[in-house]
DNA sequence: GATATTTTGTGATATATATCAATTGAAACA
DNA sequence: TGTTTCAATTGATATATATCACAAAATATC
């Protein structure tokens, strides 16, 4: 789940509450079947989100500096994630465990409306992934993700890029080779 | 956007502000372009909500009796819809205007978190749909459409059934025949 | 109830992309 | 610096599904 940076006021009344942490390139926020404990507020560094299908990874989400990652469904409800979020560079994150976030939400009701303005972000980023996986051809998803996403390509390898796109590797590969 | 039925308490504060209204087949509730301005508990029908795709239409969800419709992101912010919404047969709708949904929440805050419950259920069926779409064959598609969303396939016609599922009519049409 | 219109089914063909296999290139390591 | 390991490219082939064209049902209209 990707996000936008917060407005500052609000951030400031939960620093309380939040922990910083390093974490190396490769290393895991949540893996599949764990219940997801924290939400965490990147500051450095790259995460990717994804799923197993029939054994094969499948990315559904990369997450940079200054927005936010967690396997969100999991940590809301408390419930084993159907997700992993591993680290694609060595980060720097902020974290927020599912505690402190009850806290959060008795100190300042202004937590809430985050929570509320986030998920529907989501809800909208969502729907175009539905859409461009579906209804695009495997060169207007790269332009597109070249468009709207540009340092991911930059940041990312190839076979993640393609997993996230939803085509093979190979593919990719032609289409690059195509369009420089 | 579909929903699931909500507590009875919380529906009958909402009750002065709510308006019935009988809606014809092929009728709209919001064309692509408007402000939505009302969401509609359907009490009786089915519509179905779809977007442009070049020309095309591309259903993106079937709402049913006992579930809520309304162009989520129009509604909410009161910008031009990017879907149109339209009934699939004869349908009695209770309808809620974004006005009175700002009274609603003044009067008891527990609209509020059912907004965000109802947000984040929505969340979790954009994931599903995004990964049905482009990681299933036809064949499995509409297997789970079967299995999850049985009544659609009594009551909607195939075309629409094949848009919904991102795959052509004919191709629907085969899966069909091969089944039965 | 007969005709027109729309929807669905079926066959033939085209096409984008996956898959498999081999090669090249790049990064990690000792 | 050379060797090992992993990632990316390129070619050949297979495959699922789209598209086109037409026939058959089903539905609507007069």
């Amino acid at each position: 789940m990707q996000m936008t940076p917060m407005d500052k006021k609000s951030f400031d009344i939960a620093i309380k509450y939040l922990k910083i942490e390093r974490i190396k390139k490769g290393e895991f926020l949540v893996r599949e079947g764990q219940i997801c404990n924290k939400i965490a507020f990147i500051h450095e560094g790259l995460f990717r989100i994804y799923n197993l299908k029939e054994g094969i990874e499948i990315n559904t989400c990369f997450c940079k500096e200054n927005s936010i990652t967690s396997s969100f469904n999991s940590f809301i409800h408390q419930i084993p994630s159907n997700e992993s979020i591993q680290s694609l560079e060595d980060s720097v994150i902020v974290t927020l465990s599912s505690a402190n976030l009850i806290n959060l939400y008795k100190e300042s009701s202004i937590w809430q409306n985050i929570r509320l303005l986030l998920t529907e972000k989501e809800c909208l980023r969502l729907s175009d992934r539905a859409n461009s996986l579906s209804f695009e051809s495997a060169l207007e998803k790269y332009k597109n993700l070249i468009k709207y996403q540009p340092e991911i390509i930059q940041r990312v390898s190839i076979q993640h890029i393609a997993s996230y796109l939803g085509i093979s590797r190979e593919t990719l590969s032609r289409i690059r080779s195509q369009i420089d």
